[in-house]
DNA sequence: GCCAACGTTGGC
DNA sequence: GCCAACGTTGGC
């Protein structure tokens, strides 16, 4: 089982929604690096939910990967601003997943998380990254749980 | 609000 | 195929 880090801008999808709504399809992912990253997930994989562009941004929660090469309906939507002309139905260029709400955590912000972990362990304390999907070592993530717990 | 980082676009 | 210009992300 591997463990994923998701970010989302919570005035946009936060924590809370996902809660509400129990599950999600992951849409709106226009980046290939990101989108590669959610090629990849299994079924079962958790995902620890990040909150960006807030003071101060932090991990916030804990979802399940439910569904795995979930087509992203936006990408067929000519009204949303994921609407991608260039994708068709029957090959299309943008897979995400389904996730379910799992548990909200103590959050750990940004700063500590800093603290707690160097860049190479953990992509998202590293300056400048802006990859919105990214993996994260089960050791790293038995140390984020514990200490949310 | 600023701006560093970095992905994408498009002219050549 | 290079790279300058441009747009976006997201921390501060």
């Amino acid at each position: 089982m591997n463990y994923w880090l998701l970010k989302s801008e919570p005035n946009e999808y936060s924590i809370d929604d996902l809660a509400q709504d129990q599950e999600t399809i992951w849409d709106g992912v226009r980046n290939y690096q990101a989108r590669n990253f959610l090629r990849e997930m299994q079924r079962s994989d958790l995902a620890f939910f990040y909150h960006s562009n807030v003071k101060p941004p932090a991990i916030v929660g804990l979802a399940r990967v439910i569904e795995t090469q979930v087509a992203d309906p936006t990408q067929f939507d000519p009204e949303s601003p994921y609407y991608d002309p260039k994708s068709t139905p029957d090959s299309p260029r943008w897979q995400t997943v389904k996730i379910a709400f799992v548990e909200k955590l103590k959050r750990i912000t940004l700063p500590q998380l800093k603290e707690m972990f160097h860049p190479e362990e953990l992509a998202v304390v590293k300056k400048g990254n802006r990859l919105s999907v990214m993996p994260v070592s089960s050791a790293v993530a038995q140390r984020i749980l514990t200490y949310s717990n």
